[in-house]
DNA sequence: AGAATTTGACCCAT
DNA sequence: ATGGGTCAAATTCT
């Protein structure tokens, strides 16, 4: 880590800044087909200008972190304490500390109808253990356990709940990792939390950004902003702390959170973890908008060939 | 018949 | 006391 990245602060906080007003008022615009095509456009061009100063400014091969890799906001704005960190979502949902961050905990995607059905998040096979309705939402959450969770003992989990203010996306909530190896690439795809509801189509074909349908469009790009929260301590000083919202804070705000981090040490310092294997720098950009280049491996072990995995995970 | 899902009951944290 | 998460018997599906 000794060289320096020379990145454009100003640029990247104002691309960024302007990407989330844009998704603000993408939120109050939603029913208007043009203003949302608009929008989206202005926030994927923010976005790409964003990584393209952190690019061009990062050492050659080095891939800008991606947003998906982004702090999650938390509630809180106490310091966590050394060797812990914080993170939430939303509300303080999902706030809670951890000693040690693992790769897939608590992870949230928005996922939309096609994309769960579809199996096209991940490879693994699921089993419904449990619904439950949840005090002031719509809509029931499902909890699913790995299928493998007898055989191999694994312990991954996932919750499933559709969106209050958008019944056709859902938020998925990924808790532990997969201990098993088996990934069932030809497991049928995990059925839908409310069946009853939705007719499975059964095609396996990654759903992306492709999709003529707008409220897929808008699902994909939420579910490129939504946020991992493993290895945030790779990432974040260890007194960091998050507003209470993902786009709930302004240029003030942000700098006010990167008072003095926005040079090339601190830049570099969360950038290296998120080299990812599969995504090259050449499409990188390009493909931003597709949600598949900023999936993660299924298996920890490959995303992260030197950690440390516990053994009782492995 | 076996696998998967549903659903009410139970447990535990707050 | 309440709500979220899990268990397990009953039910449905393949």
């Amino acid at each position: 880590m000794e060289s320096v990245c020379v990145y454009e602060p100003t640029t990247v906080i104002h691309e960024l800044t302007q990407g989330i007003e844009m998704a603000k008022q993408l939120r109050h615009n939603l029913n208007s087909a043009e203003a949302r095509e608009f929008l989206i456009q202005k926030i994927l061009s923010s976005y790409d200008k964003a990584l393209f100063v952190l690019k061009s400014g990062g050492q050659p091969g080095v891939t800008p972190l991606p947003e998906s890799s982004l702090p999650k906001s938390s509630a809180s704005t106490d310091s966590p304490q050394s060797g812990e960190f914080e993170f939430g979502f939303d509300q303080n949902v999902f706030s809670k500390k951890r000693k040690f961050p693992t790769p897939w905990e608590d992870e949230v995607r928005i996922l939309t109808e096609n994309e769960l059905e579809g199996n096209t998040n991940d490879d693994y096979s699921w089993r419904k253990y449990g619904q439950k309705d949840i005090l002031g939402a719509k809509f029931p959450r499902s909890y699913y356990k790995c299928s493998n969770n007898k055989v191999q003992k694994c312990m991954a989990t996932k919750q499933v709940k559709k969106m209050d203010e958008n019944p056709t996306a859902f938020e998925v909530t990924y808790k532990g990792i997969h201990t098993c190896n088996n990934v069932s690439q030809l497991a049928p795809p995990p059925p839908s939390p409310e069946k009853h509801e939705t007719k499975p189509t059964h095609h396996h074909l990654y759903h992306e950004l492709s999709s003529p349908n707008p409220s897929d469009i808008l699902s994909n790009l939420r579910a490129n902003l939504s946020v991992n929260t493993w290895d945030m301590d790779a990432i974040l000083p260890s007194s960091f702390s998050f507003p209470s919202t993902p786009f709930g804070f302004s240029d003030d705000d942000f700098q006010s959170l990167f008072p003095n981090h926005m040079d090339g040490e601190f830049l570099q310092g969360y950038s290296q973890p998120f080299i990812s294997p599969a995504t090259s720098e050449s499409n990188y950009l390009t493909d931003w908008g597709s949600s598949s280049s900023l999936d993660f491996p299924t298996n920890p072990v490959d995303l992260y060939p030197d950690f440390e995995f516990n053994n009782s995970f492995l």
